[in-house]
DNA sequence: GGCGGCTCTTGATACATATCAAGCCCCCGC
DNA sequence: GCGGGGGCTTGATATGTATCAAGAGCCGCC
């Protein structure tokens, strides 16, 4: 078993049968970056195998959530990032008024905790929406490795720097775009990053409520609600609960008003 | 005269006669990152005199730019951060549709260019709003001497992870809250960022025109003129044209729904 | 000094999305 | 298997903001 175990798996399933028979369970055997499944996507990107192995050091802890669990909170002192090795996240932040607001969904082989750095301090939580597994990173220690380690530094640079232009486009598309717009470029995103985990690109669970989209989207549950039963009875997509199933993802694409995905139009 | 010469001005003053004068003239000596007045805001933060010093002979260039002129564009290769020296900015990003969404403003003191280090190119536009300057930071060196200066390191990944709360700020903003908020939040924004430079708080001079404040906002310029009007006619502010002043801070701080400002409502 | 073009303001109307309100479905526990 | 509750869907209505349109102020230019 691999850095990359447990598949994904819903709190509320429908598809999968129930979670309790051996949960958050894990084999902590051959669990290392160099062999990782995420690896592409964490931070270990061009390291050389010694350095892998010195990150891997400093990297080796585990840290299991049950769905609802939160990894950390608005002001929780700054200690580690974290890479969701299973499961997945949400990151809110509350206003003065106590209005809260999801900025982001957090799936497999991806980082949370960078915007802690800045006054040693969480400014933002982060829920896991489903039974989730993360690689715990003590940035002390990552920080004084990477200072030895160009490489490595690079590959930080490199996330910060592309979680910036993430909320670029997140941005864009809260700007000046109708809900279906929107609706079509969350599913096309979430698509993409399941796609470049190796997952299908067309079928997949979303772990998160209607109203934590609505919330993400800047719309109200029950406008996300109708706008997939209009995108279902346009054949763009099946929904069944939380089941997706993108039937014309070059249509749904051109809804989004993106070629792929308003994260990376590549991959 | 220091790092911080030439006051903000604007492109198409009211309060400024005319531009035309002796423009983009600046004196070269005593230009350094020791003695400049924003430099509790760019990168020098906790450096050593020694440390400023290496610093400085890599930040030495300047760059002037006049309204209208783009500091970079999307697709140019990243090779520089530039920190504002005088004078503003906006940053725009380009949907695929052609559509174009302002994700900042930004202001003397702050930096552009973070987003681009990954993929080595820029994924967005930085266009002066009025005559500008920037200084010029050539990112490699910059880096092979942050490998070299702890301190330094410390300093880029604060800003990037400030940066990164702050765009978590803008999303709170743009989630889902009325015009009204929007636009006092600006206001607010914008003044405290101004009072923590050390100009007035209470009045300056937008520097972006109606239709840039409606595009970052997700408004439409006639809303932001309505707006404007409206919060005058309740006494929050007085407007005439780009000039703002900003009559009852408190009252309009609670409409923004924040205490100080969205950015870092310390300050 | 007067003309022409922006930017900005203001008003009337249209429309997208929120809000309010049931009812349904599904899952869970008893 | 039955009852309860939360999440989801769907409908009717309300409302905030966009849209369309006209006019005003300001600036630069001729």
């Amino acid at each position: 078993m691999g850095c990359d175990s447990s598949a994904p798996r819903r709190y509320n399933g429908a598809f999968t049968p129930s979670v309790d028979g051996p949960p958050m369970k894990e084999s902590l055997s051959a669990v290392n970056c160099g062999n990782c499944s995420v690896r592409r996507l964490c931070l270990p990107a061009d390291l050389s195998a010694e350095e892998i192995d010195r990150l891997e050091n400093i990297t080796g802890k585990r840290r299991l959530l049950r769905a609802g669990e939160t990894l950390y909170r608005a002001g929780d002192p700054f200690a580690n990032l974290y890479a969701i090795r299973s499961g997945s996240f949400k990151s809110t932040v509350i206003a003065a008024d106590g209005d809260t607001q999801v900025t982001h969904f957090a799936l497999p082989g991806e980082l949370l905790g960078l915007d802690a750095y800045s006054g040693r301090m969480h400014s933002s939580f982060a829920e896991a929406l489903e039974d989730s597994s993360v690689c715990v990173m003590p940035f002390a220690q990552l920080e004084s490795l990477a200072q030895e380690v160009p490489a490595l530094q690079h590959q930080i640079y490199n996330i910060f720097s592309e979680e910036l232009k993430k909320e670029n486009e997140t941005l864009l598309l809260l700007g000046k775009r109708s809900a279906e717009t929107r609706m079509a470029a969350l599913l096309m995103n979430i698509s993409s990053r399941y796609s470049r985990r190796g997952y299908s690109a067309t079928a997949f669970v979303l772990s998160m409520p209607r109203t934590d989209i609505a919330n993400y989207l800047g719309l109200t549950a029950e406008t996300v609600s109708r706008l997939l039963s209009k995108f279902q009875r346009e054949q763009l997509i099946a929904v069944r609960g939380r089941e997706v199933e993108i039937l014309d993802l070059i249509a749904l694409s051109e809804l989004a008003g993106t070629h792929c995905s308003y994260e990376d139009a590549g991959a």
